[in-house]
RNA sequence: GUGAGCGUAGCUCAGCUGGUAGAGCAUCGGUCUGUGGCACCGAGGGUCGCGGGUUCAAACCCCGUCGCUCACCCCA
């Protein structure tokens, strides 16, 4: 006679639970009220797409792409794989329907359709549906914030989950002014300031187009060969695959290397550096505090121009709880018209780890009404008011069970109750109710007209 | 993928040089049939992550394995 087997949230997830769960909805619903008063609105996209979109907007040899998705084929039915198939120019008679199998060869060709990626960031989404839905005919910017969980096949960590939380924001149209970068900035300081998340960093650069950044990288990477014997394994491998990144390192030996380097700054193009200077002119007259940070590089591959990361305390070494930066070329990559933009991804369960070692948590609404009824003959009575009081919107506990007076006052006490509501005998024959605060004792009689005015306004008091 | 640390009750942990399991908190009940937080009494809850080995005897020693945590890599 074996157990059987007991079930574990999967590595790298995990539930979130009341009372933590409110604190989530706190700092999404802050969220959604911030972006709402800049103009954006939300996007739902889905929680999968087709591998290839990923694989084309990230970029095929970043690490997000090359190792850490979740992936996996649909499979498609019989009927459906032959119309695939035949849609693609293939000989139908070759599927073998029966068993759903296929030759190798087909299958490799209708891969770009059939392979399905849990989304590892949402940009690509968006830009996706902005360009499936013909956004670009929409006046003005288009603003769209999404909030929700994605997905990245990772050894976890402190503030690394498998399946994490962002909140993301986009600004996509014709224009690439500082002026968009500066407002989306503006939003991501004033969202982390209402959820009291204070003490951060935020650090800005700018890492050039197409047209002077590939000179720049070459610049580096031939600069890195001269130095490449004092550098670290990591590093000589990303002078071939990413130079960018050597600059990344927080190794201590190769930061004094790191300093004599050349500066992306030094080497953008009059175009970049305009914008360049125009964006911190423009945070200046903001009043955005930033540090300015030449080092700074993203590692997904669709990013130009402007980038940006904020630091917070309280977290391990995964410290970035904000990320994001400009990508005009990306829409155009994905098949659409030209179209600037730039974007923001908020790391939910880094800002949310912050914010409790902060101490500084927000007080949420709890239960606000235990009904303690006594005997048989008040439970009728003790229905009909909580149901008037939750229509009021008032927050009610209504025990199912006849119970001990003094056990139903402990257990208020323990769910954490504003108030108990006292129903007995001597309320019924009067047509009152006893209405106790729980904090200091303190206990009047009241008609059903004075305890629901009491207590909405009490409701109303009460800030969140 | 690599490295390190840790797995004993729902939670936090104790358990000596091997002698077949404990505390606090929590839960439930009682003292207590109209006034909670406190106190006291009691109860339930563990094949000591799992498998193998050594031994008369293993939570403890050895090997393997799984899981968790932190770090590297990289990112939110």
């Amino acid at each position: 006679m074996t157990q059987p087997k007991q079930f574990r949230a999967s590595k790298g997830t995990r539930d979130i639970l009341p009372p933590d769960s409110a604190l989530w909805n706190w700092f999404e619903q802050t969220a959604r009220e911030v972006f709402g008063t800049y103009g954006f609105g939300d996007i739902r996209t889905p929680i999968f797409e087709e591998t290839q979109l990923f694989a084309r907007s990230i970029g095929t040899d970043t690490d997000v792409v090359s190792k850490e998705m979740f992936t996996f084929q649909d499979p498609l039915a019989p009927e459906e794989l032959v119309r695939k198939v035949v849609e693609r120019g293939f000989d139908a008679t070759k599927v073998h329907v029966a068993g759903g199998q296929a030759p190798k060869a087909i299958w490799d060709a209708l891969s770009e359709f059939e392979w399905l990626t849990l989304r590892p960031e949402a940009t690509a989404s968006v830009c996706r549906a902005y360009i499936e839905h013909g956004m670009h005919v929409l006046p003005g910017n288009v603003k769209l914030y999404y909030v929700g969980p994605m997905f990245r096949r990772e050894r976890p960590q402190k503030g690394r989950y498998r399946q994490f939380y962002q909140i993301g924001a986009e600004v996509l149209g014709q224009s690439d002014a500082p002026a968009i970068d500066a407002e989306l900035l503006e939003m991501l300081m004033v969202f982390f300031k209402r959820v009291g998340l204070t003490r951060t960093t935020l650090y800005v650069n700018s890492i050039g187009d197409k047209n002077c950044r590939p000179q720049y990288v070459e610049l580096l990477r031939h600069e890195l060969l001269q130095v490449k014997d004092q550098l670290g394994p990591d590093s000589r491998r990303r002078i071939e695959t990413n130079p960018l990144r050597v600059l990344d390192s927080k190794l201590p030996h190769e930061q004094a290397i790191i300093a004599k380097l050349p500066r992306i700054s030094d080497h953008l193009c009059a175009e970049c550096r305009e914008h360049f200077a125009r964006l911190k002119d423009e945070l200046k007259l903001r009043g955005i505090a930033y540090e300015e940070n030449w080092r700074l590089v993203r590692g997904l591959d669709y990013y130009t121009r402007t980038t940006f990361e904020l630091i917070a305390e309280g977290l391990g070494s995964q410290n970035a709880v904000c990320g994001g930066g400009r990508y005009d070329g990306l829409i155009e990559l994905l098949a659409g018209p030209p179209t600037k933009g730039i974007g923001f991804a908020i790391g939910s369960d880094r800002a949310i780890l912050s914010i409790r070692e902060s101490g500084d948590l927000p007080r949420l609404p709890g239960l606000d009404v235990f009904v303690a009824w006594m005997g048989l003959s008040t439970y009728a009575a003790a229905v009909a008011i909580a149901r008037k009081l939750r229509e009021s919107g008032v927050s009610v506990e209504l025990p199912g069970e006849e119970m001990k007076f003094k056990k139903s006052l402990n257990l208020a006490d323990k769910l954490g109750a504003r108030y108990a509501l006292i129903i007995g005998s001597d309320e019924v024959a009067s047509g009152t109710f006893t209405l106790k605060r729980l904090a200091d004792a303190d206990q009047k009689k009241l008609s059903e007209y004075e305890l629901l005015e009491y207590l909405e306004s009490e409701k109303r008091g009460t800030r969140g």
